[in-house]
DNA sequence: TAGGATCTGGACGATCGGTTCCAGAACGAG
DNA sequence: CTCGTTCTGGAACCGATCGTCCAGATCCTA
């Protein structure tokens, strides 16, 4: 009862996530994002609050965003596809990152570098993700060695961590200037190397 | 002929390090240096010009460090002690990673992460040091192989990739808060998943 | 259609932060 | 000792930036 909202709160967010992906959350301004959206800063304090809130929401979603995307790529099928759908995603993220020709990288790690030392929130959500992350990886791991694609004296929690330094390492030194070709040929070795279980052991499943 | 400067630049510039490492680059003022540094603005502007070119000097004395400091350890020595010493080097890293209890991570991908976007000195000097790891593990992976510590049917130049994204990977993890014993494990398994020597091809040096 | 409630956009105030500037201090040369 | 030069510390300048405020606009309800 009252005069609604003349913006679409999601397209605004993603808007200002760009703009805090591109410049980080200190070399945002409010201003920018205000452009940015067409939105006077009456509407953005009033609907989003001030900066520091504004971010915090952005890189919430960002976090949730990446999970339900390894999620979507890793859960869900037989243990056959298992080592093909963690292969998969391994390339896709490595694709992925290849394809950031202008090295903004991935403002899970850009919000993270900027601020985890300071922000609690920020330190925790991302702490949070990894942990996801991890435990995705771990599963699909299991799965491999269930279907004997990964060798079964393996620890799947130790490749589920390993796997997670290679695909953050390939964001990290993406940014820092490695060429693509490069970057696909991390994600091929890392599952080259991955340990495969014994002809002798190898489970027919 | 004139009044001499009272101050070390040397160790101004490692405590400018300290506070850019610590709150990143916009987020650190002049103010905090000189205060930091006991120096006033007139000195510091004077010795070292304005706020990015004392940036890029700490940036470049930075990843300098770094690479000098995986040159020390892992090149000049025989081929029998390749191994260990790319172990040690890996391990190093991992343990220092995981000291870094308030998770102000490293400078290089704090700097990368926040500039190498915007700036060309900053993202050409990270590629450099980038590049420059990569040749340090590539020769240790190589002396490796030469004493057949590591599989000859490995591409020296992948595996030396992969160890790169390992070990900024830590990095990145360990900053957004993964526990360090993982970190410790991330590099141990890192190692044991280079490809050993079949024993039918193992050279005995 | 009238009225109240919320939204909008931009002007505004207050502060912050990078840089300049300068008066005095400190020092070497002659 | 004197002079010229460089260094020092901090006051001051000025543009940038965060967040507030408000007059007008817009819409829902009755």
């Amino acid at each position: 009862m009252a005069r609604p909202r003349s913006f679409d709160e999601g397209r605004v967010l993603e808007l200002a996530r760009d703009r805090f992906w591109a410049t980080g959350y200190a070399g945002t301004r409010m201003d920018d994002i205000a452009e940015v959206t067409g939105l006077g800063k009456g509407s953005l304090y009033g609907a989003f609050g001030d900066k520091s809130a504004l971010f915090h929401r952005v890189f919430d979603e960002w976090n949730t965003a990446i999970v339900e995307q390894a999620a979507l790529r890793l859960t869900g099928g037989a243990d056959e596809g298992a080592f093909a759908r963690l292969s998969t995603y391994v390339r896709f993220v490595a694709a992925h990152t290849a394809a950031d020709t202008d090295r903004r990288g991935c403002l899970l790690a850009k919000g993270a570098a900027e601020l985890a030392h300071q922000d609690p929130v920020v330190a925790g959500r991302s702490a949070q993700t990894m942990g996801a992350l991890m435990a995705l990886l771990q599963m699909e791991i299991d799965a491999c060695q269930r279907h004997g694609d990964i060798d079964d004296g393996a620890d799947p929690a130790q490749l589920a961590a390993l796997l997670l330094a290679v695909l953050r390492g390939m964001e990290a030194v993406g940014k820092a200037g490695v060429d693509p070709q490069t970057l696909t040929g991390i994600a091929d070795t890392a599952l080259a190397v991955l340990p495969r279980p014994t002809s002798r052991t190898q489970r027919t499943s």
